[in-house]
DNA sequence: GCGTAACATGAAACAAACGAATATTTCTCA
DNA sequence: TGAGAAATATTCGTTTGTTTCATGTTACGC
């Protein structure tokens, strides 16, 4: 056989290509540059005397040499993954406790899978969820209440790390039939005339109003819902607009029930962090809960991207 | 999840320490210095924060982290395999013709299970076997009456190469009861009293008589038998001493039939190779027959060391 | 205890991977 | 069809990782 040193690199490369459809786009996944990709592509591709990207196509497309190799790639590291869990298991036990806070409303669409996920390898760790909503999340971590935190923001704290998820879009929503609607993308002042709808939480948690309307000088009057599908009922009856994360709305736009447009030429993004405390961040446990939140959250959500900072 | 960049070549280093008992004999599997063996070792268990290999052993016992890995490496090292032969199949289509020319007596003893392993991938492939005596075997490649020649010669000529298959030990064969049978190793002047009992070969075919007993001076009696049964049993019936390679007898010394001794006090060891013509060295389907053959080897042969030139 | 065989280590050579800057290609939309 | 945007390729210098050489250390058998 050719003595190709083919590596793990290399199908955990191709993976990231096939899945996020680019080679600029697999670079981010991997934090990497586009350029490192480009080469190790090449390379790839050199060694073994075949392509296996045809970058021609928008998404790439795979030849048929590098479906193969993606087959292998799904085949393997998988269990890659698996082993070095159970090595992780070797080192520290495999026993634990985690319990979850979570700030945002629309993180139990992917939380809840992710820990059914997660429980199916930690089968030793006690997982539990805090209810309810919570003023200072981060706090109950210092206070022992809690040992994981979804959250926003990433006020620093001694003794705390905000360990980056991913970056999701909000998009702004709206009756299909809305004037709005027919726009490619939103801007502050289409806000200024319409209700906000919004879940029941101070003004400075919303990255809508913070972040685009308040620079703008827009103070749109609010209006509340508890539940996302009350704040989509209340869309589509017209009594205003919404912003939500993509993943939240996806089923609804899909049924045409709502329409959802970008918040401003580049679309409004913000960003997913776990909080653990420091002491925690060594335990396999914990870390391997937030590779998991990833793996799963790129496997199904739609409108995220990799976090900006590398974990 | 510990963001451990392990690679192919971590679970490869793994599996030639495990099945070579020891870092120096893997090294020589992987033509790798002993040096690198340790260092990259050394590496990975520090990036895993766990001991793999207890090296006080001998042979050298895995750890249960490097058991644990070790399961990885026979799982996932064969699909990679797999997959490379089906990428040179993409590559170069999966149908040839290879006609095998054996010089060796005794390696139809590993051929045939090589062949039959082989034949499992690569079912495009018409293998043939081409029986009899050769008085040049390597003259058939170029005559081009066959593809492939089991050979331990190594004569330069034009448009032949000769890829190293595997170094092997010839043991001097004894009956248990004899005197020699007593001794850690024999000397050439051991020989000097006794018949040597040989296949129908010329001398300088024989690798004892033209290495070992002509440089001494010794010019033993010759009997010549076709069968390694044959010889064995004149061996066990007290007409003389033979010498085969280490796996022809095994299965007899097990059974006390036979005594063995090395020559030597390093043994006398020969060399085998496969000759194939330069313009066959690119196709798949006759590299993989040759990898074939060293796999399959290495997991069933005793007496048998990695070649000493590179492959 | 002495010698041997196997493993470890430090320094230097060598090779591979990566990133920054920039060029080229491809796609989109008017 | 041509301009601009987005994606990929390329060149070159830097960084990082791997291998070897030379030598040190350790375990073990006689």
């Amino acid at each position: 056989m050719n003595q190709s040193h083919i590596e793990l690199r290399h199908l955990r490369l191709l993976q990231a290509v096939a899945e996020a459809g680019g080679l600029t786009a697999a670079a981010e996944r991997l934090h990497l540059t586009q350029s490192a990709v480009s080469h190790q592509l090449k390379a790839l591709e050199e060694a073994l005397t075949l392509p296996l990207v045809e970058r021609a196509a928008r998404p790439v497309q795979l030849t048929a040499a590098g479906r193969r190799l993606l087959t292998l790639a799904h085949a393997t590291l998988p269990e890659v993954d698996a082993a070095l869990r159970d090595l992780a298991k070797l080192k520290d036990g495999d026993a634990g406790e985690l319990r979850i806070a979570v700030e945002c409303h629309t993180c139990y669409d992917w939380l809840m899978p992710a820990m059914d996920s997660y429980r199916d390898v930690w089968q030793g760790v006690d997982l539990d969820l805090l209810g309810g909503f919570q003023a200072d999340p981060v706090g109950l971590l210092l206070e022992g209440r809690a040992d994981l935190v979804i959250t926003s923001e990433t006020t620093p704290r001694p003794g705390i790390v905000y360990e980056p998820l991913f970056g999701f879009e909000m998009l702004a929503l709206m009756p299909p039939a809305h004037a709005l609607a027919k726009r490619k993308y939103l801007h502050p002042r289409d806000f200024s005339d319409e209700t906000l709808i919004t879940y029941p939480v101070p003004e400075d948690r919303l990255d809508l109003i913070r972040r685009v309307l308040h620079p703008a000088g827009i103070k749109p009057v609010r209006r509340e819902a508890q539940l996302t599908v009350a704040i989509l009922q209340l869309v589509a009856s017209r009594r205003g607009l919404a912003a939500l994360p993509a993943w939240a709305v996806a089923p609804y736009l899909e049924r045409g029930y709502i329409a959802a447009r970008p918040i401003g030429p580049h679309g409004l993004w913000g960003e997913l962090y776990a909080a653990v405390r420091e002491a925690d961040t060594g335990r396999a446990y914990v870390a391997d809960f937030i590779e998991t939140v990833k793996r799963d959250s790129f496997a199904r959500l739609p409108g995220i991207r990799p976090a900006i900072i590398a974990a």
